[in-house]
DNA sequence: TGCTAATATTTCGATATCGAATACTTCGCA
DNA sequence: TGCGAAGTATTCGATATCGAAATATTAGCA
């Protein structure tokens, strides 16, 4: 029998630990580390969940994104937005328009480009899964009270806006 | 050209509202869009990152895990910790091995396992880069005061402390 | 002890992803 | 207008990843 795999908790402190010790902000490392490690076991619970529904994480990733951003979008927006390579959009959107789940549709302005978007059973999947995802994120806040909550999304949301100046 | 990208705010507005709209809870989404938000972010700057370090996103994360473990590692443990399937971890672990950064050295008590752990170039790669992402880590926090950074991080840990009670 | 089930890693064939090269269209500007 | 540069999607060969099967060891228990 192996160790135990230690908790999520216990893996947290020690990883900001060695993050300290290598050199990082401590207040930094909490939160970074905190972040990552919550979307770690969100992604595995996403990937069992998507199991039964026969898609793939990067299938997943492709519909979210259309959803989300409520318009149509070119392969490359949708390879930047999925962290893939352009490249491999091609493949992938072979295989969801094959499933029926999204739809190919040349601009007309600018033939270089093409747009995709959900059909209508791409836009039920969507609803399905995460009626289903929806419980397991209610779970994961549930020590929180409303108050905490607001507060919290207000905090990150502070650092969302900070994104794009960053990188530009 | 192409329509602009949105920036990461207009995204998590947008997400957000689709998510409600799906059935999802508002103060639930809130947070949750914006951790996979920022981490999506994070993600892709190490990604420039590590090309010049020349390491895989996959390496880095064999790497990280080893490092913040803080012991060795069997490579069941490490296909767990960085979302990867077992299968695959024995060929990431045998390019790591090649360029002399793990070392596989087989469990005296059980034949079966084998223990994964960092050698001294391994740990040296691990601090180069960990010096290169806090610069990049601190700026995503800029506009948080050290009192918010605090709550920010303690809240989260709250959210961390819950998840092993969850997939249980 | 001997036998079955469980555990851990690796091998294997199929598929997905990557980076570079290709084909085509549009843009900028002389 | 014409022509080189830039943008966009795809193809192609090499590599990484996956899930299932294979291999080997250990654990449980009659």
């Amino acid at each position: 029998m192996a160790k135990r795999t230690p908790s999520a908790q216990e893996l947290h402190r020690r990883a900001v630990a060695t993050y300290v010790k290598a050199g990082g902000e401590e207040s930094v490392q909490r939160v970074i580390t905190a972040v990552q490690g919550l979307t770690k076991k969100l992604d595995q619970w996403y990937a069992r969940q998507l199991v039964d529904l026969e898609v793939t994480a990067g299938e997943w990733a492709v519909v979210t994104s259309l959803a989300k951003a409520g318009e149509a979008l070119t392969p490359s927006q949708l390879a930047e937005l999925t962290n893939v390579a352009p490249s491999s959009m091609t493949h992938r959107l072979d295989k969801l328009a094959e499933r029926g789940l999204v739809e190919r549709t040349p601009d007309a302005e600018n033939r270089t480009r093409i747009y995709v978007s959900l059909t209508d059973a791409g836009w039920q999947l969507f609803s399905v899964a995460i009626r289903g995802s929806d419980v397991v994120e209610s779970d994961v806040l549930q020590d929180l009270s409303d108050a905490e909550r607001g507060e919290l999304a207000r905090l990150l949301e502070v650092v969302i806006a900070r994104l794009d100046d960053i990188d530009a």
